[in-house]
DNA sequence: GAGTGGTCTAGACCACAAT
DNA sequence: TTGTGGTCTAGACCACTCC
């Protein structure tokens, strides 16, 4: 039953022994030759674990030094899942739907930062026909001229764009805020209820795509990272 | 001028024309064979390139059906900086302080998957003197019987637990509620004020080690990810 | 200078999946 | 059946950096 590569098992041997603490961080690990020797293979394959350790940032490997377990992150960092709405909606067993709230093409905001004439657009999001997701969103029209004549209440925003226009570069914000007047009324909430706000900005070839403002009432949507630094 | 290693070159090549769209999602991209013929090297160097477009989820390698350019991620991830809170506040430029608020011993709930008995801490952080993030946070005295005797008023049970019980697996959960009374006290915030929770839960080799909900001022606090496929 | 990792070659055999 | 990636070998030379 032995159908793991040996550049596996040597990684996992050495990720084993750093997470059961036998290996400090700043403890050398044997070098190259001596685990060809352990193992009885070539500098290859040995390379080939330690370089995946290391792209994992497990460990650090200097030439002449070795090859040190790292540091723990200060800032730890983790993998958090941004969901798609309508396959987060699908995936519950629901059925997804959306309504176009508001459209309008005007000339950007200096501090968008979005080129000359961006579409707003406003759309609710349902799942079973309850709202779900309040959107906001802007499109730099520049960047995206088809999206002006796009229409937005046969295909939701986010789906057109991802079909239209990849993007390259993301950032996403989270933040908690209470409701305001218009996001309650479309979520059928009380005004100032907590919900939570997902911000994404995209960028294609470092030129503004598209802004989108999320919000979900606050107890019906979690964000959820899973982090292992033995799974990578 | 030329010190980039040929397999950086030759995955940066693939890499920008994944970028630019001139290869779409889907597209299936040379063979192995064919780029050592492009590129006149041997083919673990072709293969070391792509495995590396690999791990970043770049492209999908199949054996027989060759690798394609892989779908944009419909459940895109993003690297999120989960904050260490101390770490945050000084980084800030400001002065980091710390008040214990509530200590007791108690049975761990079944529901809570925390062994016999856990210690529970009420933890306020402050940044300059003002209350800044309010924590509960449990630890598992089986796996952590230190936690028992620790001097949790002088050292944060964070800190106290990053240098005494280094964890394998971690999950982070991010909602937004309503401050409840303790919570809003503790802050300075109106009962039911929008908040981000961060809960975290941590495990040591499948053991749970501790469970934190951090809470944050809404306006207080964002997290970001930044996330670009172009550089992992 | 010498020890360490960084890269690369020119093969080889195997595993898997599409046909 | 066969084309594709997955892994591995047994070397080689180079680059860096600590001594």
């Amino acid at each position: 039953m032995d159908h793991e590569p040996l550049h596996r098992r040597i990684a996992g041997d050495i990720e084993r022994r750093i997470a059961s603490g036998e290996w400090q961080p700043g403890f050398r690990i044997p070098t190259e030759a001596e685990l060809m020797a352990e193992y009885g293979c070539a500098r290859m394959t040995v390379s080939r674990a330690i370089t995946d350790l290391a792209s994992r940032a497990l460990v650090v490997r200097r030439r002449r030094a070795g090859t040190v377990v790292a540091h723990p992150p200060v800032h730890s960092s983790a993998l958090v899942s941004i969901p798609d709405i309508q396959s987060e909606v699908e995936g519950r067993g629901l059925t997804y739907s959306h309504r176009l709230m508001g459209r309008i093409v005007r000339p950007a905001l200096a501090e968008e930062e979005m080129g000359g004439r961006v579409i707003e657009l406003e759309t609710l999001h349902l799942a079973d026909d309850v709202p779900f997701v309040f959107e906001r969103r802007l499109i730099a029209l520049d960047v995206a001229p088809d999206a002006e004549t796009a229409d937005f209440a046969a295909q939701p925003p986010g789906g057109w764009l991802l079909a239209n226009m990849p993007w390259t570069e993301a950032e996403h914000r989270i933040s908690a805020v209470g409701a305001d007047r218009e996001t309650a009324a479309g979520l059928g909430l009380a005004d100032g209820a907590p919900c939570l706000r997902l911000e994404r900005r995209t960028w294609r070839d470092g030129q503004g795509v598209t802004q989108a403002s999320q919000i979900f009432p606050g107890g019906a949507y979690d964000l959820v990272a899973r982090f292992s630094p033995t799974k990578g």
